[in-house]
DNA sequence: CATTAGAATAACACC
DNA sequence: TATTCTAATG
């Protein structure tokens, strides 16, 4: 899928190709992008629109570097986004280069990487190289124990809180003595003091967390120069992809290891920067020529994916950004499709339209030929539209895969049997201990934990050793001690097993087992236990692939990404921000209606540069499109169980409306809604005809489902219409009338939200455009 | 301590 | 709606 039909993989290069013609891999490229590769020395900036071939050309330089002799192959360093994309850019490299190009041990993200740099100098910030990195629930465990320490009201500041802050102040580099005064009001004043605490506890642990793994990188580097120097002599060349998303810290991490030898090459693409909640800094990829005077900078701008109506949409759609450095996207191709538009009565619609279509996609309807599930791509903004659209698919059958959902790693199952082998390994490991201590439940609930932790304090031991003390004195009663007993004496022989040759794969099943772990899952009848121990299984299946348990935890905690390369054709569902890279024949676009998309949340909290994160999110949607681009809006949409009704994203009205198609919209008989849509409200009125309407599957649907509801659905359809614009068209003791409730009388009003004691219903806040006016009930046809 | 019903609350995206 | 939290009960 990503690059797909690119002669480059094709062309087998041995390294006596390479010597008999110095530089064949060059051939395939266009004058920028081969502007980009050859210019090997000082720094570079590449800048590629979506498209335009930019894998290629880091590939490309890459081999460059090797055939030209400038560096061997480990002193090159290359980051790039994903692991992922790691390993696919190492096997194009090999496919290229053969053996040549063994020995690329410096790829991967600046996580990974920091790790790898981490672990040899992790004395220097007084850590031990064998530290753990502590996942977002132990975080929020550990933060929520400073913060009742500090004697804080947890409700009130709640340890997420915390932990985005602190995440905040790393991504910017910023160690506790140089938080910045403004901030200092930040956690209730406490902000700072709680992240020191937070740094001093990681330290105890022997841990850190994702945002320490650079930032203490960034301090090695800082202070100690001769650390520096071998790094700088080492990585003779320095490659990073996506630098639009980089953040304050990664920048610094970059800069120092380049500050030597300049030879550093960016690739990125500023319009495609959506990591701002991330702490990215579009500035870094603004004002690269400043930091590396002299740069080069070259524009990639032909688009090798899409059609030039995708490319127009998009590019009408980005215009309205400040401060961008602009490119011109351009094709040579000249067919191709209008984008499609369509609006929808509700979510559930748009999904069973979506599916219609892409059943349609795969018998070759729309003129597209015939296109496999593989070919297909449903890019939503927020990963709970997802749920409407597998309901919608496994009702009919269709098979897809949604992409980055919940992580295999990040499940619970999976997370508690993991620290079961964490404590196994390192019985000092006191987050595991907390963790599993009454999992399954062992009778040691709030008391029996504070106690432990308390022996364990005082003695200034691990938790475990805190345990054994208690037992010994007796300071818990009968049932709990006996399990307490048990799991001591199930630890210290895990922990001996460990420590002599052993079978890990047995080994952690003898865990599960003992534990009671496995046990607890089999006596559990929800729905999703048998699933949890598929999982646990597939976890023990896992361990095959390393030597040990030790070699397993250190590699889980950075390879999220879980790659399930499966055979079978399906459809793709992926958020937007996964499908960063990636480019599909067809791509749908649901959900396009103001508040979810741009989300609303985006723009309370960051106002215009929110915004115009939300129209590059936008750009990148489109642009993932080769040559069917769809793009849906639902007039009605539940949210939190509550429906809510909205309006058409404005990035609607910013698609240029030459190169967008209206379609009918099955629901819409009459205009109504779509007329809303300005720009566009003419196109579907006059498409819209009533013959048209009454003539379409979605009428002929309409009709189903009214006789399967009854008539509630038209009915209520009415009266959104009616009450679209008014804020608040009521009064106290004014009769209404609600779809589900009934007949009621307002007893309250507060903006469009109204109090109202129901006839039968009781009382219930209803917002004002789900009733109508008691007298108008009659009204309404149907 | 565990269980549970009912209430509160939640949801943007990820290495 | 679905999950998590709380207070009350066993």
């Amino acid at each position: 899928m990503t690059e797909s039909a690119d002669p480059f993989d094709a062309i087998p290069l041995s390294r006596r190709a390479l010597s008999a013609r110095p530089a064949p891999y060059l051939d395939d490229l266009n004058p920028a992008q081969r502007e980009a590769v050859e210019a090997l020395d000082g720094p570079v900036l590449m800048l590629a629109g979506a498209g335009t071939g930019k894998t290629k050309a880091l590939i490309a330089r890459i081999v460059h570097l090797l055939a030209m002799g400038k560096a061997r192959p480990n002193e090159i360093l290359s980051v790039t986004f994903t692991n992922k994309a790691a390993r696919e850019m190492k096997q194009r490299i090999g496919r290229i280069l053969g053996e040549a190009s063994e020995g690329i041990a410096w790829m991967g993200t600046f996580h990974s990487l920091s790790v790898k740099i981490l672990r040899r100098h992790a004395e220097l910030v007084g850590l031990k190289s064998n530290f753990t990195i502590l996942d977002t629930d132990d975080q929020i465990r550990l933060m929520k124990q400073l913060i009742s320490a500090a004697n804080i009201d947890e409700k009130r500041w709640p340890a997420r809180l915390l932990a985005s802050l602190i995440d905040g102040w790393k991504n910017r580099a910023l160690r506790p003595d140089r938080v910045p005064t403004a901030d200092a009001s930040a956690y209730n004043n406490r902000g700072t003091e709680l992240y020191e605490a937070y740094q001093a506890r990681l330290l105890t642990l022997n841990a850190c967390d994702f945002g320490d793994l650079l930032l203490h990188c960034v301090t090695i580097f800082q202070t100690h120069p001769d650390v520096l120097a071998q790094y700088q002599r080492w990585f003779r060349y320095i490659l990073v992809d996506e630098y639009q998303d980089t953040n304050v810290a990664q920048y610094l991490w970059l800069r120092l290891l380049a500050q030597g030898h300049r030879n550093i090459c960016c690739v990125g693409d500023d319009d495609q920067s959506i990591y701002g909640w991330r702490g990215a800094e579009v500035g870094n990829i603004l004002r690269f020529e400043a930091d590396f005077p002299g740069a080069k900078v070259v524009r990639l701008e032909q688009n090798y994916r899409s059609t030039p109506h995708i490319l127009a949409a998009a590019s009408g759609v980005i215009a309205s950004n400040a401060g961008r450095l602009g490119k011109t996207l351009w094709t040579e191709e000249t067919r191709g499709e209008k984008l499609r538009l369509i609006g929808h009565w509700d979510g559930e619609e748009e999904a069973r339209w979506i599916g219609e279509e892409v059943e349609a996609l795969q018998r070759g309807g729309r003129g597209l030929g015939l296109m496999g599930l593989d070919d297909i791509a449903i890019l939503v903004r927020a990963s709970h539209q997802m749920r409407a659209f597998e309901d919608r698919f496994l009702t009919i059958g269709l098979p897809y895969r949604v992409i980055g959902g919940p992580r295999f790693y990040e499940r619970q199952e999976i997370r508690d049997a993991m620290a079961y082998f964490r404590l196994a390994v390192s019985p000092e490991d006191d987050l595991a201990f907390e963790r599993i201590i009454n999992t399954p439940k062992r009778g040691l609930g709030d008391k029996a934990q504070a106690d432990l932790q308390r022996a364990a304090r005082l003695a200034g031991v691990p938790l475990l050793d805190g345990a054994r003390e208690v037992l010994a004195k007796g300071g818990i009663g009968g049932k709990g001690a006996a399990h307490l007993r048990a799991f001591v004496g199930n630890i210290d022989r895990w922990h001996k097993v460990i420590q002599a040759p052993h079978n890990h794969i047995e080994l952690a099943e003898q865990i599960l087992d003992e534990s009671g772990y496995t046990e607890m899952w089999q006596n559990d009848k929800t729905p999703e236990a048998p699933g949890r121990l598929e999982n646990l299984k597939e976890l023990v299946k896992a361990l095959e692939q390393f030597e040990n348990l030790q070699g397993f935890l250190e590699h889980v905690s950075l390879i999220m990404d879980n790659e399930t390369e499966e055979a079978a054709e399906k459809v793709s569902i992926m958020t937007l921000h996964a499908a960063k890279g990636l480019e599909f024949p067809a791509v749908f676009l649901p959900g396009w209606e103001d508040g979810l998309f741009p989300s609303q949340r985006s723009m309370d909290e960051s106002g215009q540069k929110g915004l115009e994160e939300e129209r590059r999110l936008a750009y990148v949607g489109i642009t993932r499109a080769e040559r069917l681009c769809t793009i849906s809006f639902a007039s009605n949409r539940r949210v939190y169980g509550q429906w809510q009704s909205q309006m058409p994203s404005r990035f609607i009205d910013e698609l240029p409306a030459d190169h967008v198609a209206v379609l009918t919209p099955p629901g819409l008989y009459g205009g109504g809604y779509g007329a809303a849509v300005s720009g566009f409200g003419a196109a579907i009125e006059q498409r819209a005809t009533k013959a048209d309407v009454y003539n379409s599957p979605g009428w002929k649907r309409m009709q189903d489902r009214a006789g399967q509801r009854g008539v509630a659905q038209p009915q209520e359809a009415r009266g959104i219409v009616i009450d679209a614009q008014a804020i608040s068209p009521y009064g106290l003791g004014d009769r209404v009338f609600h779809q589900k409730f009934g007949y009621g009388e307002v007893i309250s009003v507060e903006g469009d939200k109204l109090d109202i004691e129901f006839d039968h219903a009781g009382s219930k806040k209803i917002v004002a455009r789900w009733v109508m006016p008691a007298h108008q009930v009659s009204d309404v046809p149907f």
